[in-house]
DNA sequence: TGCGTGACGTTTG
DNA sequence: GCAAACGCCACGC
């Protein structure tokens, strides 16, 4: 977290961009999933879903984050089918409730849609 | 100093 | 559904 909790590309460091996005991310519930997009708007970076992916693979093991309810803005698992993270995935989601079918998931009905001045008020990056 | 590469996204055809 | 063309930008070389 940075002194400057405002997004001023001049004052925010890598460090501080990848923090928010994992705040933002502890804070999607089980159950739910978000896009990468998604979960880098909400964490105040518009347009950065990329950096919200590398999020994810530099994230802290120790930190035990959801992430495998970051899939693509299309509904689809992000990781590659052969990969062993992709099998991972669909059993995580599928272990709270999301239905998964060939590693695709119902935006319409699990997208998390945050009260965003009440996700607003639980951030603190 | 480029330049290619990404667990990405939107638009257009 | 698919593919191409952009847009985005940190990082490694």
């Amino acid at each position: 977290m940075g002194p400057y909790p405002i997004t001023n590309k001049a004052l925010m460091t890598q460090a501080d961009n990848l923090k928010r996005i994992w705040s933002t991310l502890e804070k999607v519930p089980a159950g739910k999933v978000v896009s990468y997009g998604q979960l880098a708007d909400l964490a105040g970076l518009p347009g950065r879903a990329r950096l919200a992916a590398r999020a994810l693979r530099l994230a802290p093991a120790e930190r035990a984050l959801p992430w495998f309810r970051v899939i693509g803005a299309n509904g689809r698992i992000s990781i590659p089918k052969e990969s062993s993270g992709y099998q991972r995935q669909m059993e995580r989601l599928r272990a709270e409730g999301v239905m998964v079918n060939n590693g695709r998931v119902k935006m319409s009905e699990y997208q998390w849609q945050p009260d965003l001045s009440e996700l607003l008020w639980q951030l603190n990056f």
